[in-house]
RNA sequence: AGGGCUAUAGCCAAGCGGUAAGGCAACGGGUUUUGAUCCCGUGAUGCGCAGGUUCGAAUCCUGCUAGCCCUGCCA
C-alpha cells in the first residue's frame, strides 16, 4: 500500500528523463490551493499527483496557499484545506503562503520596470478590455506603454503607497499586443485593492496577479515541476517569460494535466455553492457532494479516494469518469475492514408462531466472514422479529428467493422460517407475517436435511435499536450530467438535480450497535456499506449514511 | 489574423516503429447461510477520418474532422 507505484504517465516520464539527463537533481512539487473555498475530489487528484509523483522519486512536496486576492480568501479555508490534505494522507514538506513573498515579488516587478518590460497603465478597466482586441483581431498598444522607466518606477511606488484608488492604475508587462495568445497581450501584473489580507493585514494595497505571482512562488521555493490543470496551458509562455525576465535563479517547469470530472455530479464551485445556497443540499459536507468534506461525512475513506484517482490515471484528456468506478473502490476498501451487521430499513413484523412466547436465545454470528480474526458477536432471537418489507411478496415473480406464502428461507445466523400466513391492514398493505421455524435448522448446526433458496436478514423486534437511515443516490440525473444548458429548453444543471437523491427512513439495527461512534463504518447485510453520520447522530438517535449499496445482479423478470 | 490542447472498447487509460496492457461497466458460468464477495470466461483484425513514408505504423509525415480551453484589475 505504502509503496505502491503509480502507473506510467507522461508526467512521470518527464521527471524520469529530467533526472536521468541531469536537468534536475531532485523533484520538488507543490499543491497550491487558493484559500477561497472547500476542496473537492478534483483537488484530491492534484494533491495525489503532486505528492505521489514527488514521492516516486524521493522528492518533496510543499503546501502553498496561493493567497494573492484578499477579496476572496479567508483563514477558515486555510484551516479546512490543511485538514483535508492531512485526511487524504499527505504530509507536506513545507507550509508556505504566497503572501509571504509579496516583498520579493514587488522587487521583481521593479526589476521588470527597470528593464523596460513593465509599465504602469492609466487606462480604465473598460479601455484595457477594448485595447486588448479579440480572439481574431490583434490588440493595440496603450499610450501608457511608452512611459519611461523612471516615471513607471515613481508611479508604481505611489501605487504601493496607496496614492491611487482601486482600479485607477495597474502594472502591466510589456510583451506583445498582437500575440495570438491573449495572455501575452501585456497582461496585468499588479492591481490596486485597498483590502485587508488574511495574512498581511493592510501592509499592502497592491496585489500581484496569478500569472505573475505563481511562477515566482514556484521559483522561490525551488519547485522543479509545477503541475496544474490544462486550462493553464496557454499561460505557460507567460509563466516562462516571468521566470526568465525576473531573473529567478531556479527555473521551474509548468506541466499541465487533465482535470478530473465525474459523471452524475457537479464540480464547479459556482454550482456547488448554488446547491447549498438554494438548500438543495445540507452544506459543503453534504454526502451527495464531491467535496472532500462531503465524501468524508458520507463515509468514503482516503484509501478509496486515492486508489480511485490512481486507477483513473494522469493524462491530458478531459473526459468524465464513471461515478460507479468510485463506488467500486470504496466497496473494495471496506470489504475487509467493515464489520457485518444486520439492519432493517423498512420493517415488516414477523411472528414466529411456534416459538415459545416470552423466551429468547442468543445466536453466534461472525463479524466478517472474510476476516475470521474479527471474531463473533451474539444476537438475540425471539418470537417476534422484523424483516425487510421487500423480502416478502404475496404474489412473487419467478426466481424470487424470499418469503411468500408457503415458501421457506433462512434467517441469517438463525433458522429456516416458512411463511404460513400474512395480515393486511384496511388499505391492503401487508403489515405482519406469521411464520413457523424449524429448530433443527439452527445456523451452524450443520443441518443438511433440505436446502433453501434464499437467506434474508432480520433483527429481533424486542431487542433491537431504532435508527435512521439516509439513503443517498446520484445528485444529478443521468442524461445531462454536468452539462451547462440544454439550449433549446433553457435548462440548467438545476433542472437535472435528482429529486430522489436522499431518502430518509426509520428502522432498526442490532442492539449491540449501541456504542457506535461517528464515522464508524459497517456493512449492513444485503444493504450496503454505511457509516455513522457525524452531524446528526446524538446520544439519543443513531443516524447512518449509506456510503454505497452492494452490487446486485437481481432483476425482477415479470 | 486567431491561438493552444486532445482524439485508443460504453467510461478512464497504457502504449514512444515490431504486430493493441490494465481498471470500471456490461454479459455468461462456478462457489456461496449476503441475488454480495471470490473464481473462471466474453470485448478493438482495430487506435477520429483520408492519404503518404517504411519490410513493418496507434506510434513518423501531410491534409481534414470533432471535442475542450483562452478576450477577469479571478486562480
Amino acid at each position: 500500500m505504502e509503496n505502491k507505484e503509480t502507473s506510467s504517465n507522461f508526467i512521470k516520464t518527464i521527471m524520469e528523463e529530467d533526472l536521468r539527463s541531469g536537468k534536475r537533481d531532485e523533484i520538488v512539487t507543490r499543491f497550491p490551493p487558493e484559500p477561497n473555498g472547500y476542496l473537492h475530489i478534483g483537488h484530491a487528484k492534484s494533491i495525489f499527483i503532486n505528492f505521489e509523483m514527488a514521492d516516486e522519486f524521493n522528492g518533496r512536496t510543499n503546501l502553498r496557499f496561493d493567497d494573492t486576492n484578499p477579496l476572496k480568501e479567508d483563514q477558515e479555508f486555510v484551516d479546512s484545506i490543511k485538514e483535508d490534505v492531512k485526511w487524504l494522507g499527505y504530509d507536506w514538506e513545507e507550509l508556505h503562503f504566497a503572501s509571504n513573498y509579496f516583498e520579493e515579488m514587488y522587487q521583481r516587478a521593479v526589476l521588470l520596470i527597470n528593464k523596460g518590460l513593465a509599465y504602469v497603465e492609466d487606462l480604465s478597466i473598460e479601455e484595457i478590455r477594448e485595447y486588448r482586441g479579440t480572439l481574431t483581431e490583434p490588440g493595440k498598444e496603450s499610450p501608457s506603454r511608452s512611459r519611461s522607466a523612471e516615471e513607471n518606477l515613481a508611479l508604481f511606488e505611489r501605487m504601493k503607497n496607496g496614492e491611487f484608488g482601486n482600479g485607477e492604475k495597474v502594472l502591466r508587462a510589456k510583451i506583445d499586443m498582437s500575440s495570438g495568445n491573449m495572455n501575452m497581450r501585456d497582461p496585468v501584473l499588479y492591481r490596486i485593492s485597498h483590502t485587508a489580507h488574511h495574512n498581511t493585514g493592510d501592509t499592502w494595497c497592491i496585489y500581484p496577479m496569478y500569472a505573475f505571482a505563481h511562477p515566482l512562488e514556484d521559483a522561490i521555493e525551488g519547485v522543479t515541476h509545477s503541475l496544474c490543470t490544462t486550462e493553464f496551458e496557454e499561460q505557460r509562455p507567460l509563466y516562462n517569460w516571468v521566470v526568465e525576465n525576473t531573473e529567478m535563479e531556479t527555473q521551474p517547469q509548468q506541466i499541465e494535466f487533465g482535470r478530473l470530472n465525474l459523471t452524475n455530479t457537479v464540480m464547479s464551485k459556482r454550482k456547488l455553492k448554488q446547491l447549498i445556497d438554494e438548500n438543495v443540499v445540507d452544506g459543503w459536507d453534504d454526502p451527495r457532494l464531491p467535496t472532500i468534506s462531503g465524501l468524508r461525512r458520507g463515509g468514503y475513506t482516503p484509501e478509496a479516494i486515492r486508489n480511485f484517482i490512481s486507477e483513473t490515471g494522469v493524462s491530458k484528456g478531459s473526459g468524465a469518469v464513471d461515478r460507479r468506478m468510485l463506488d467500486h473502490f470504496i466497496r473494495e476498501d471496506l470489504k475487509l475492514k467493515a464489520p457485518r451487521t444486520m439492519s432493517v430499513i423498512r420493517p415488516l413484523k414477523v411472528v414466529i408462531t411456534n416459538y415459545p412466547e416470552g423466551e429468547s436465545e442468543l445466536l453466534d454470528a461472525e463479524v466478517n466472514p472474510e476476516v475470521p480474526e474479527m471474531g463473533t458477536r451474539q444476537i438475540p432471537f425471539s418470537r417476534e422479529i422484523y424483516i425487510e418489507q421487500e423480502d416478502f411478496m404475496e404474489d412473487p415473480p419467478k426466481k424470487y428467493h424470499r418469503l411468500y406464502p408457503g415458501n421457506e428461507v433462512r434467517l441469517k445466523h438463525a433458522y429456516f422460517i416458512k411463511c404460513e400466513d400474512f395480515v393486511k391492514d384496511e388499505d391492503g398493505n401487508v403489515v405482519e407475517l406469521h411464520c413457523t421455524y424449524d429448530p433443527e435448522t439452527k445456523s451452524g448446526s450443520g443441518f443438511e436435511g433440505r436446502k433453501v433458496k434464499g437467506t434474508i436478514h432480520w433483527v429481533d423486534a424486542g431487542d433491537s435499536k431504532p435508527a435512521q437511515f439516509r439513503l443517498y443516490d446520484s445528485l444529478i440525473l443521468d442524461a445531462e450530467e454536468d452539462e451547462e444548458i440544454d439550449e433549446a429548453e433553457e435548462k440548467t444543471f438545476m433542472d437535472y438535480v435528482n429529486p430522489a437523491s436522499l431518502e430518509i427512513l426509520d428502522g432498526f439495527v442490532e442492539s449491540n450497535m449501541a456504542g457506535v461512534k461517528p464515522q464508524d463504518k459497517f456493512q449492513f447485510f444485503r444493504h450496503g456499506y454505511f457509516n455513522v453520520d457525524p452531524k446528526h447522530t446524538t446520544g439519543e438517535s443513531l443516524v447512518f449514511n449509506r456510503i454505497v449499496p452492494l452490487k446486485s445482479s437481481f432483476k425482477f423478470k415479470k
